[in-house]
DNA sequence: CGTCTTTGACCCGCGC
DNA sequence: GCGCGGGTCAAAGACG
C-alpha cells in the first residue's frame, strides 16, 4: 500500500463557504477538484457540523474530503483529504484550455502539523472578488509566517500537483 | 428536466 | 451485550 494516502492528509483552503448559499448545482471547483456533498454529520467534540465530500469530477475516484470548522476558532476551516485522485484536477484541464487560471491547493502531501487557512465570513460580496483574493492572499500570508506546517503543506501539494517539479520551499 | 444539496435514517466499529 | 459516535445512503426539495 502506498503509505502516502493511506493516512488523512488535512489542510484547509476552501473557497466553498465563500457565497452565502448557492443552492441548487454547481458544486463548486474549491480547490481544483469538483466535490459533491454526500452527508454531513454533528461531531461530539465539535459543535459545528462536519460536511462529507466526493469527487463529483471523476465517478471512479476514490478521494473523500470532509469539511470541518474548528471548535477553537470559528473563523477556521479545517478540510481533510482522504484517498487519492485518479484522475488530473478540473482546474487542470481548463489551464490546458488555456482560459481560467487554475486554483493550486489541492494538497495531496500528508503534514504532521495540519495546518488551516482563516477565511472570514460575513461580507457576501467578498465571495470570488477580488477583494475576496486579496484578503486570502492576506489570511495565508499571515499563516505562513506563523506556521512552518503550513508552509511545508503548500510547498508540496504546490510542486506535487501543480508544477510538477521537486518541492520547493518558501522562506 | 437534470443535477445538486439537504437531511433523517441506517449501518458498522469500538469502548465499557 | 449494549450504547455511542462516526460515516454513508437515499428520498425529497430546490435551482438554473
Amino acid at each position: 500500500m502506498d503509505s502516502n494516502w493511506s493516512n488523512q492528509s488535512s489542510l484547509s483552503l476552501d473557497l466553498s463557504f465563500g457565497p452565502p448559499r448557492s443552492l441548487g448545482q454547481a458544486s463548486v471547483v474549491h480547490d481544483g477538484y469538483q466535490w459533491r456533498k454526500y452527508g454531513q454529520k454533528v461531531t461530539r467534540d465539535n459543535p459545528f457540523p462536519r460536511a462529507y465530500f466526493r469527487c463529483s469530477f471523476a465517478p471512479s475516484c476514490p478521494v473523500k474530503k470532509k469539511v470541518q470548522r474548528s471548535a477553537e476558532d470559528r473563523s477556521v476551516l479545517v478540510a481533510t483529504y482522504e484517498g487519492e485522485h485518479n484522475h488530473k484536477s478540473s482546474s487542470e484541464d481548463e489551464l490546458h484550455s488555456g482560459e481560467l487560471i487554475p486554483c493550486p491547493f489541492s494538497i495531496s502531501s500528508s503534514s504532521s502539523a495540519p495546518a488551516s487557512v482563516t477565511q472570514q465570513e460575513g461580507d457576501p460580496e467578498m465571495n470570488y472578488s477580488p477583494k475576496f483574493q486579496s484578503l486570502l492572499v492576506e489570511q495565508m500570508t499571515s499563516s505562513l509566517s506563523k506556521d512552518p506546517g503550513f508552509t511545508n503543506a503548500i510547498a508540496t501539494a504546490v510542486s506535487e500537483r501543480i508544477l510538477q517539479h521537486p518541492k520547493v520551499v518558501f522562506k
